[in-house]
DNA sequence: TGATGTGAAGCGGTTCACAGCC
DNA sequence: GGCTGTGAACCGCTTCACATCA
């Protein structure tokens, strides 16, 4: 074990192993090896050993790793023992869509609050979750303990919502919004973009090799 | 100008210089050099010079790069000339959802089709795109001259639906099922993990140095 | 003069290969 | 014998710095 500073790249691998590793206890699969672990999820074991390695001696020579304890490990690291409030800002199609998705799919975040600056919305509910007046950010974050929020606004109004939402003291946020964002201090954005997706695909199917259906 | 292997990294930031020539081309702005384009939209110089480079000499010495000029060559680099069909499979929460924002803020992919297993869902539309039966995959998305297929499906049925996908000849996949794939072929798959993105938020909130909000 | 295009240097992540331990 | 943990080699992307050219 290490004391460096773990790129995002590790953490991210990291919650690829966790799921990997509740799909091998879910079949009650007791240990398992680096090698193992690769073969069955299309991985590198070489890259498992280094990323687990850079946050403590998990597994056990000769042996392997043991299923649960490292479910464990890994829950523990990546912050999952605790729950999340999460805040969608922007009530569009997207944003109600996430509510929905999130709110359905991970068992330690929660969708506490929405918030728009439509008049038309705010007082609504999607599902259990109420939309908010984006001007009542800083108050209904506080009250509602919200630590994680979700940009779902259109580029143009994004940058000026991220710093409300900074002002607010939120230190973790998804961007869906298809700019990219000036950020300020010790705040992490991940911008997730389907634009940039989508279009580097159409590269792709540009590329003479993929024009004929072989090669 | 050389030929290498373009990385994906510098397609998708082909992707982002369009859109900031875009955004400059609004303004009626005439030419930009690297540093301005770096300058205004966080980016760096040296690497515009550089990703532009590996399509071409677009630039002009002393001046910088005609807008409109560069614009042009970027839409065709990235095929975005010509239009895109798009099926997405799975109409369920996610699905629909992409439905609408893919058929709203696109304007070179249009949703042709949508998917599912349900008989519940098959018939309905969404929008003015039909559910059909993933049975019909093959046919449909030949009468349709479908060329982008979206994965909204649940990880457990994934690999089978890119299956089902790859064997109609569709050669670009993207996909949202939190689950590694196994791809065959000269087919380009992207995943979006929306599950691993807010994990990774999750891990950053975790770390010592976030807790007191100052480092 | 001013900005491009590009070799070269720098840096970070991945893969290799093996010593060390169960 | 088997598998982990890890230094070293490797590889690819980014950044630098400057020759080149309008």
């Amino acid at each position: 074990m290490k004391v460096e500073k773990i790129s995002e790249l590790t953490t991210n691998r990291m919650s690829i192993y966790l799921r990997c590793l509740n799909a091998l206890a879910a079949e009650n699969v007791k240990t398992v090896s680096s090698d193992g672990l690769a073969k069955r999820f299309h991985l590198n074991s070489a890259q498992i050993r280094k990323d687990l390695a850079y946050f403590g001696e998990f597994g056990v020579r000769g042996v392997g790793y043991y299923v649960d304890e490292l479910r464990e490990h890994l829950t523990k690291i990546l912050g999952l023992n605790t729950e999340h409030c999460v805040a969608i800002i922007g009530a569009g199609r997207l944003g109600t869509a996430l509510a929905d998705y999130y709110g359905l799919t991970q068992t330690n975040f929660s969708v506490a609050a929405m918030f728009d600056a439509d008049k038309e919305k705010i007082g609504q509910k999607i599902g259990d979750v109420e939309i908010f007046d984006i001007k009542d950010f800083a108050r209904i974050a506080k009250r509602d303990k919200i630590d994680v929020a979700v940009i779902a606004v259109p580029a143009a109004v994004a940058q000026s919502v991220l710093e409300i939402i900074t002002k607010a003291g939120i230190k973790a946020v998804m961007n869906f919004a298809p700019t990219p964002l000036k950020v300020e201090g010790d705040v992490k954005v991940k911008t997730v973009d389907l634009t940039i997706s989508l279009e580097s695909l159409s590269y792709f199917l540009a590329q003479p090799t993929n024009s004929n259906g072989k090669n």
